[in-house]
DNA sequence: GATATACTTGACTAATTGGATCATGTTTGT
DNA sequence: ACAAACATGATCCAATTAGTCAAGTATATC
């Protein structure tokens, strides 16, 4: 999994949506946008990926804005990556197909693999916790 | 550690090179790129890298080739990765710094740190040997 | 109902990177 | 001398990613 700026705006926006899930009003990508940098017209792209998964419910209008429909426990950052199209990181070149080289296509799935289960360990619902529970720096246990 | 095919290659060429440690003769790149299906100027390229690393050691003119200098048991694939330019997983655009970004940024350094540690556990020699004692996957313990 | 706010959609641009090639030169065994 | 093989630097092309633009639709509020 290689994170992308892409898949990094993603996780900070569904943050955001996690922690104001107790709010009723809405949340307008502008907030977002200013609080975290992160430029306007793309978060849009992005949102429109969050709301075609069904984990996010747009209200339009006016007052208008973004709301978590999905339970932020049962989402976890690899669910994120994977839907923000983060490509694994096998090579992609069809080679020979030697046993070499199938030996060391073992060993990048391998890798991947491990990079994966990383993110599937962190759901929202902890991210979420740790973030208004104050500080980072708690995830190296 | 994303696997770039230039990685992929190297990995392949020094993985040749190992398995023919003991003969006199070099190896000539020709025959890399025609066992392997690697590109040939490609090739080329690599090598150069690999020279300068000084794992390898260049005989030029007629019957030239390479030999490899360095003990197969001193070279993990990480190391040929770190080589060959592999970029790291975290993202690159330095973002805000919030709370929020700090987070995400651990995670994604622990992320990273997974599979480098796989990479790292795979030296030369373990490949050389499994390599020539017949088939491929083993790795997986 | 006019207006401002905010999402919707689709196309489009710009920069970077990785993969691959070419041409030309140098060394050396036969 | 000649052919095999490495050395070097410049260059090209395609794919991906980051980011932008513009025109449109819905809705709360005054």
């Amino acid at each position: 999994m290689i994170i992308s700026a892409r898949t990094h705006y993603a996780c900070l926006a569904m943050l955001e949506l996690a922690s104001r899930q107790t709010s009723q009003s809405p949340v307008a990508l502008r907030e977002i946008s200013d609080r975290h940098g992160v430029p306007g017209p793309f978060l849009v792209q992005i949102f429109r990926t969050l709301r075609t998964a069904g984990w996010v419910q747009s209200i339009r209008g006016s007052q208008g804005g973004y709301r978590l429909v999905i339970r932020p426990e049962d989402l976890c950052l690899l669910d994120v990556a994977e839907l923000m199209g983060c490509q694994d990181v096998g090579n992609p070149t069809a080679s020979k197909s030697t046993a070499a080289d199938l030996m060391l296509q073992e060993i990048w799935e391998e890798m991947s693999e491990a990079s994966r289960t990383v993110l599937a360990r962190v759901r929202l619902s902890d991210l979420a916790e740790r973030f208004q529970s104050g500080e980072a720096s708690m995830f190296y246990i």
